[in-house]
Order: structure tokens, then C-alpha cells, then sequence
DNA sequence: CATGGATATGCGGATATGCGTATATCCGTC
DNA sequence: GACGGATATACGCATATCCGCATATCCATG
């Protein structure tokens, strides 16, 4: 992981906002981000697979879903980085939206 | 100054390094970074003007130099991640060029 | 005011990025 | 094995980004 793609990564209002999502070693399957960042789900799809590939999240399926969290290979600078960024930018109504999401497939599956 | 737009500026190798350089309160004029980067003026020079537009560096002209620093604005977040990464760059080449660089206009000019 | 060093900018081309729409794939259930 | 929900991908388009080269601008000095 070097910092000029991990920068790169973040370069992006969608894959940020799903990285400070994955903040607390959460992880969340592709419906979650969709409903909590109200975003088409082809483009959520893509920009967390470009995450995968670059090694910054991992994934994981379980049965229909896919979760999605913060790769364990993930050095340490990268991880400040994110919780540098984490008070600057509001996640309150994205979490709210997830918090009272319907149908929501299992809570904390961690 | 948000997270998208910062993440944004320090997505490029070039920028990066130039901010990395400048990372302790430093002022460096361009030729300086020209030296140390070993990179084509007017790609140097586009790249810190790109910076300075986005509040990232602020300049100070002294007679033909042109100082680029951080700026005093940038939020404390934002110093936090160029402290984060730090560590993960190496820039003691960078620093090694700086420093025997011939015909320096003036050294440590803060 | 001519000169030269330092810096900035105009321009065009190559490449990368992000997007929406449509569709494919994968999986559990019946 | 048909169906439906969840996820991934193919494709084309619009735009952004980065670059090199050439040239313009700015400034100190003579």
C-alpha cells in the first residue's frame, strides 16, 4: 500500500464516505452503503470492488451479501490517516440512515 | 478545505512529495523543489499553483523566488494525515539533493 | 532599456476517471 | 430448474487530469 494510491482512494466522495464507514473494524455488505449513502448500487459496487483490488478493503460473501471491511494488511499510517479525516466529516446522517434502515440483513455481523 | 479536495491534492506523486518537503513549517522556493524532486520546472510550478488555488500552500514572493509553504489555514486534520503518511515516505533522498544543492538561493528562509 | 535567471502559463494530446443504463452472475428458496 | 433478490460487470460517454514543449512574465542587475 503505498500512499499515493491510498490517496488516490480517498480522492473520491463515495469511497471515502464508505471508508469512514468501515471506521470501528465495522463491516457492511453492499446494501448497507447503498441505503445509508442513498447511491445507485452499480456505483457503489464498483468503487468498493476498485477498493479491493487496491488492497485497501477486504471481502467477504455470505450467502447473497457481500461484506465489506477495512483490509487487516492495511499499515498503520493508513488507519491514522482515516482517523485523522473521521472528525472533519460528518458521517451523523449516514449512520442515522443506517441505524433505521428496513430490512436490514443482520446487524453488527462482525 | 475538505477531505475530498485534500485527498485529491495529495493523490499525485509530485504534490505529495512537495507537501512532504514542506512539512515542518519549511519554505521552500521552487527551484529548490526543482532540485530536489529532479522534475521539469513548469511541471513543478503548475503543480504548487494548483496547490496554492486550493488553499493547501500560500506563496510569498522574495524578488525573483517565489516561497511556497504550508498554509496557516489548513486545518489541524489535514496536518495530521501529512503527519500519518510521513513516516511512510522516504524522503531522505529528497532532503539529501535539498541540502547539497548548488547555488541554493538562501537556506532556511522562515 | 537590454539581458538573463526564476517562475508562470498557453496549448494540444494522451490517458484516466466517474457515471448511468442495461445486463450478467451468483445464491437461496420454492 | 425457475424465480427473485443481491451483487458485479460491460459499454459508451463526458470530463478531468497529467504531461511536454514552447513561450510569456516578472524581477534584479548592469
Amino acid at each position: 500500500m503505498n500512499p499515493e494510491r491510498f490517496f488516490k482512494a480517498l480522492a473520491d466522495r463515495t469511497r471515502l464516505q464508505c471508508l469512514l464507514l468501515l471506521r470501528d473494524g465495522r463491516a457492511l455488505c453492499v446494501c448497507e452503503f447503498v441505503h445509508a449513502l442513498a447511491l445507485p448500487q452499480p456505483r457503489i459496487s464498483r468503487h468498493l470492488g476498485s477498493l479491493r483490488d487496491q488492497g485497501v478493503v477486504s471481502d467477504e460473501r455470505r450467502g447473497q451479501w457481500v461484506y465489506y471491511r477495512l483490509s487487516p494488511d492495511l499499515p498503520d499510517w493508513a488507519c491514522e490517516v482515516l482517523d485523522a479525516v473521521a472528525p472533519a466529516h460528518s458521517l451523523g446522517e449516514l449512520n442515522e440512515r443506517l441505524a433505521t434502515m428496513p430490512n436490514r440483513p443482520q446487524v453488527a455481523c462482525d
